[in-house]
DNA sequence: GCATTGACGAAGG
DNA sequence: CCCTTCGCCAATG
């Protein structure tokens, strides 16, 4: 894991020949996440340095279930701690099953207790 | 190449 | 406290 850089950094490596681009980065981070703990877009987004731009990390999570080894995107949700990309899944229902099967308690697509198992990447990571 | 959209988030009304 | 607007930037039409 690179430490913090800016987004702009990140999209001058894009166009470098390495692959290393800021979804993998995302990617990176969120099969870091440990079991039955969850996150949000934007403190991944915090912890690449680009904050503000919390969006391009649910974008990356669209590429999630496409990238060889999957990513555990149901770890990650919104700011409320809802299940805001559950209609992204194989089924509506599989984000919140897969989550409980963390030990992550679901009520009405939000994360129970979420702040109390809430990972922060730029925390739990420290950089 | 401009316009729209999006699994977000903070700020303002 | 709910709703709207704006910023962010890659992807898509």
């Amino acid at each position: 894991m690179p430490k913090k850089q800016t987004l702009k950094k990140i999209i001058k490596q894009k166009k470098e020949p390495k692959k290393f681009s800021f979804f993998d980065d995302v990617y990176d981070v969120v099969r870091q996440i440990p079991k039955g703990r969850v996150t949000s877009y934007g403190a991944i987004a915090n912890y690449l340095g680009t904050k503000l731009s919390a969006r391009m990390v649910g974008w990356a999570m669209n590429a999630a279930g496409t990238v060889k080894p999957k990513v555990p995107a149901q770890r990650v949700v919104n700011r409320n701690g809802m299940l805001s990309g559950k209609a992204h899944f194989s089924t509506p229902t599989k984000m919140e099953e897969l989550l409980k099967k963390d030990g992550v308690n679901v009520e009405k697509d939000t994360v129970v207790n979420f702040k109390e198992i809430y990972w922060d990447p730029a925390i739990e990571l420290n950089l």
